[in-house]
This record gives structure tokens, sequence and C-alpha cells, in this order.
RNA sequence: GGAUCGGUAGUUCAGCUGGUUAGAAUACGUGCCUGUCACGCACGGGGUCGCGGGUUCGAGUCCCGUCCGGUCCGCCA
């Protein structure tokens, strides 16, 4: 037998007990007389100890174990005399007195700890490596009991799993498509899927009523730390649901998973409107854990002769509390901040509201202190506050000021990750112009429902109308969104024309869906989550890439494997493929 | 496609305005040590400073190119 324990469980009542462990060695201690090994697997670490007086020859055998040797142990359980209360295990020890060497192990290049000494490149070079670290044990440990809650209460809500083909069919709409080439047929194309969306229609028009998948989606699209090539969604669809069901059902997942999976009671998540998340957090994931809302003063602010704010479309600000005894260091600082080329504003005007009610700013020359004082009061700001207001074009400066308030946010310590606010954000609009390509598209999907009372926009001002659609947020993450489905023929054939598809490119590339529309679709709607995303909010991280047990890096890489990798000439002949490489 | 930061010992990093023999910590090896648990102490080995070119009396350091990695913008319906 190779163990009767493992390395985590012996505990004082166990004493005296004749037991076989087997696992890794951690780490070993030689003190001369005596030597200690912590003996660790999936489950814990459990200390071994070896005494010279007793067994001299083990002694000396154990002293010659290296970092990650597998071995097996024979012994006893005795209390330790020295305690260590930081381990599950550190009341007891084993006294050995059998080892038997099942592999040894070449000298791994970082140490297997939670502080490891490793970069990132390596611990995905030597994945199973840095998978052997307590920290991203219990990641994959946390992924496991996320999916699994996330089963038990889809399937209590008659929930039914179903799995849709990975080899499905290249569309030209979104994000780019991962391609398959088909030996069988000649100059074909499979595509992975971007998500199961059309699939998880079409079991709605067969009846199924409720679905979901914890399912691999793909997109070849550049990376981030929060972005993979592959990913997992939890996809769910329900038929003869209103908007309301949806945000009901799955507001219920969310608590569920955060009583199971870190025993929380969470309170009925808030909703607002996508407007109201512009207006106020000036993007459509607000972290709610603090507030520093957005405060207007255009009209307060123009027609002092301060061209920035007279030129402006928008003048908007936020309140940064506790913040006025800024230095002129830190104010450079923030205003570096919002002239990098990615946030891009012109610059940074402040407000100091002192604690002793004085009032000093960066446009004192325009701005008298009465202008001033309308402001703080406008701002609802407090003696001892700091506003910091950004000018410029109205979308622009809000998207500028969402990252200043991110980074006073983070600065002023208000992004605690032990501390989850979770939002809908809902009413989106159903579409949005580009400029470049002067046409409408779908914000969300082509196949999103307006919302009733807009249906008349559609043919006046398109841009107005507003979607059944929805975005779950945590903590300022989109982690979910979904919508209501179009299901009426004639609404779905009006959207394809607002969206500049003909009837022959919607039927060329729809008509599956289309097809299966004619036979009694179900109103239905859905909405699918970002697994891998949700996990890493869990376990309080931003990357999504210690949640993943093979991750890619950033320029979709696997290091360990080292793949993407070319294929032979017979391959690509097999798949009638000549290549036109650029270098 | 663009911006930006980095590449120096197995590993994580320091190395100033170009100047003697490139350092620290940790890991590793050897020895000592009977209650350690990040054990301790002593000694030791370990370097193509990513690669190529240039400037210079002299380049880890400056310049150009290139490769690799990180972060972000675009992109991701």
């Amino acid at each position: 037998m190779l163990r009767t324990h493992t390395c985590g469980e012996l505990r004082i009542t166990d004493v005296n007990k004749r037991i076989t462990l087997s696992g890794w060695v951690q780490r070993s201690r030689d003190l001369g007389g005596m030597t200690f090994v912590d003996l660790r697997d999936r489950y814990g670490i459990t200390q071994l100890v070896f005494n010279m007086e007793i067994h001299a020859d083990l002694c000396k055998e154990a002293r010659k174990l290296g970092r990650e040797w597998v071995i097996s142990i024979e012994g006893v359980v005795e209390e330790r005399s020295n305690k260590n209360a930081k381990m599950a295990t550190g009341d007891v020890e084993i006294n050995v007195d059998k080892i038997t060497i099942l592999n040894e192990s070449v000298l791994p290049p970082f140490t297997i700890e939670n502080n490891t000494d490793g970069g990132d490149e390596l611990r995905m070079k030597y994945r199973y490596l840095d998978l052997r670290r307590p920290s991203m044990k219990e990641n994959i440990e946390l992924r496991h009991r996320m999916a699994i809650e996330t089963r038990n209460y889809l399937d209590s809500k008659s929930f039914l799993e179903i799995e849709t083909p990975f080899l499905i069919k290249s569309t030209p709409e979104g994000a780019r498509d991962f391609v398959v080439p088909s030996r069988v047929n000649e100059g074909e194309f499979y595509a992975l899927p971007q998500s199961p969306q059309t699939f998880k229609q079409i079991l709605m028009v067969a009846g199924f009523d409720r679905y979901y998948q914890i399912v691999r989606c793909f997109r070849d699209e550049d990376l981030r730390a929060d972005r993979q090539p592959e990913f997992t969604q939890i996809d769910c669809e329900m038929s003869f649901v209103t908007q309301e069901d949806i945000l009901n059902t799955f507001e219920g997942l969310a608590q569920h998973l955060f009583r199971k999976v870190l025993g929380q009671e969470l309170e009925a998540v808030p909703r607002m409107t996508y407007a109201d998340a512009m207006r106020l957090y000036g993007c459509d994931k607000p972290d709610l854990r603090f507030g520093m809302t957005f405060t207007e003063i255009t009209d307060m602010a123009q027609g002092k002769g301060f061209k920035v704010f007279d030129d402006a479309e928008l003048v908007v600000g936020i309140t940064a509390p506790g913040c006025s005894e800024y230095s002129r260091k830190q104010l450079d600082e923030l205003t570096d901040f919002v002239k990098k080329p990615q946030i891009g504003a012109g610059g940074l005007i402040y407000v100091k509201y002192g604690t002793d009610g004085s009032l000093k700013s960066s446009v004192d020359k325009f701005f008298n202190n009465d202008g001033l004082k309308a402001w703080v009061s406008a701002f609802g700001a407090k003696e001892g506050d700091l506003l910091l207001i950004l000018a410029g074009k109205a979308s622009k400066t809000r998207k500028a000021l969402n990252e200043l308030r991110l980074e006073m946010g983070t600065q002023l310590g208000f992004r605690d990750n032990k501390i989850f606010k979770p939002l809908w954000v809902v009413d989106f609009p159903l579409l949005e112009w580009d400029e470049d390509s002067q046409r409408f598209y779908a914000m969300h999907h082509p196949f999103t429902s307006p919302k009733p009372e807009d249906l008349a926009l559609l043919n006046t001002d398109p841009g107005k109308v507003r979607a059944n659609a929805y975005d779950m947020v945590i903590n300022g993450v989109e982690i979910g969104g979904g919508s209501i489905r179009i299901h009426n023929k004639e609404l779905q054939r009006r959207m394809f024309t607002l969206l500049g598809f003909s009837e022959e490119e919607a039927q060329k590339q729809f008509a599956f869906l289309m097809n299966a529309f004619e036979y009694g679709a179900p109103p239905h709607g859905g909405i699918a989550f970002g697994f891998d995303r949700w996990c890493a909010i869990f376990g309080g991280q931003e990357s999504i890439r210690d949640f993943i047990a093979f991750p890619k890096n950033n320029s979709g890489r696997d290091m360990m494997i080292d793949s993407p990798s070319t294929i032979s000439e017979a391959q690509l002949d097999e798949l009638h493929i000549k290549l036109n490489l650029k270098k």
C-alpha cells in the first residue's frame, strides 16, 4: 500500500497509529543529530522526523532526499514536543522507520511555495510545478467548487446541460474566428464557436426550455490579463420568460455561489440603467465598492472666460474624500495619469476644499470664491475634500474620469478584494453607431430584442432604442451578460436591415436559425457568464490565468507545450493548404 | 496596428553621469549542529549582462536594429 492517509489529515487523535504516507519532499531541515522532512501532497504537509540515535542509517538516508523527490514512508504518528500552530498537522509528526524512494527529481527551476521566486514565464513553462503550489492548487479547487455548485443550482431549477458542437461555421460579425481546415471537404473550413449562441436559441426552438452548459469558447483576438483565446462560459438560455425572470433566476445563481463557495449571504443585487451608469460612473461596469460618483457642472463652469471649459461639451468631476492636502507633486502625478495617451485627457483641474473651509483651485484666475463654493455644493463635497475635474468631448471625458475615479479608488484603498458589490446594469442601447464604417452595429448581438416601448424609435432614431439586454457586474468587472432574443421573423428582418445585412447575406449566414424560427420559436432569452473571471474575482485576483490549469501567454502561446507550431508539408498537402507567409 | 516597461548567476533583482576583478538575496554543493518548521553557522561553485551592429581609448550602462516577455490602447457583436 502506498498510503493509508494523506499528508493533510493526521491529528493528535491519530497518535500511536502506524501509517503510510506518500508525497513530495517540500524541504528538509538537517540539525545534525536529527533531520526533519516536510512531506507534501494535495491535502497538506506532514512533518517526518528522523533521529540519529534511533535510526542512524535511516537518518542518513533522509539527509539525501532532494526537493520534490517522490517518496513513500511508513512510521508511527507521535505527538510533537514543539507544536506548530501554523500547520493543520502541526500537533503531530511521523517517526519514520521505512523510506521508499518512488522517484527522484531534478532541481526545480523555482521554489514550490506560495511566495514563489518564479516569474510568470517560467511558471507557465513548468505549469505542472506551478500547480503544486498551494495557492494555485486552491485556485483550481475553487474553480471546481464553482462548477459543481453552478451545476447543482441550475439542475435544481430544471436546467439541462446539453453539449453543442465545437466545429461550427465562421461568421463575419463579432470577434475573429479560430478556423479549422476540413480535410474531407477541400477548401472549406470549420470555425470554433465564439459562443454557442445560435445553438442555444435553436435548443429553445427544440423545446428544451431551460438549457445550460459550462463550455469552452474561442476568440482569435489580442489578449489581456483577463482575456484568453479559449475561455469558459456558463452559457444559459430559457424559454417563456421575461427579462425579470432571467434576472431573478441568475441573481439566484449568484446568491447560491456566494453562499456555497464563499460562505457569504448576498443581498438583492441592485440594478442600474446603462444611462445612469454612464452618467454617474462614465462606464457600463461601475465598481460599486466606493462612491465618488460624477458631478456635471458644465453650465456653472462656462462663460467665465476659461477657454478649456467654454469649449468643452462636458465639464465633469469627482470628489476625492479627505484629499484636500494633496501636494503639488501628487496633483502633478494625477495630471500625468489622465494625460497618458491611453486615457487622453488634456489636463486636470482641481479644487482643494480645505479643512478650514478655504478654497484653492488651479483656476482661481477665472473663478472667485463664490463660484468655487457653488461647485463644492454641487459636488456635495465636505471640508477636507478635493475636487478633480475634467473637461472636453463628453464621451472621451467620461471615459477618462472613469479611469481617474478607479485610480483614486485604488490609491485610497477603496478597492478591497474581499468585498463584493454585484450589480445588474440594464437597458443597454440596442445599437451602437460606428463612425468609421458609418453604420449601426448591434451592441450585444443581432438577435437582441428592443424594448417594446422603444419599438417606434426604430424607424425615427435607432440609436435611442434600448434593448432588453443586461450585464452582471461585480466590483467593476463584467462577469456576465445577456438579453431577451427576438423570436418574431418580421422584427428580426428589420434588425438585419438596420444592421446593413441584405436579405441574401442574412440568409447565407443565419439561414439555419431563420429556418428554425419558421417552426414555432418560443419567446426566449438568456445569459452567459465568464466563468474564469468569476473564479478570479472570488479568488480575489485580477488575472484569470491563475484560475486556468493550462493558460496561454500574452501572445496566445502555450509555453509548456510550445504551441502553436508549424505542421509538416504532408499535413498541409492533406488539408489542401498552401502557406503564403509574409516573412 | 499602436504605446509603454523589462531581458544581468538556477531564480528574483541591484548595478548611478560609460571607467579596476559584475554584486545581493535566495536556491544549490560541502562541513558543523538533537526540536527545527523561511532552522542556524561557516565555506564553496555558479555569468555568452537576450542577440546583431554602431559610437568610444573603454559599453551591462549610450545609439540603431532584432528577438523574447509583461502591461495597456485599438480589437474583443
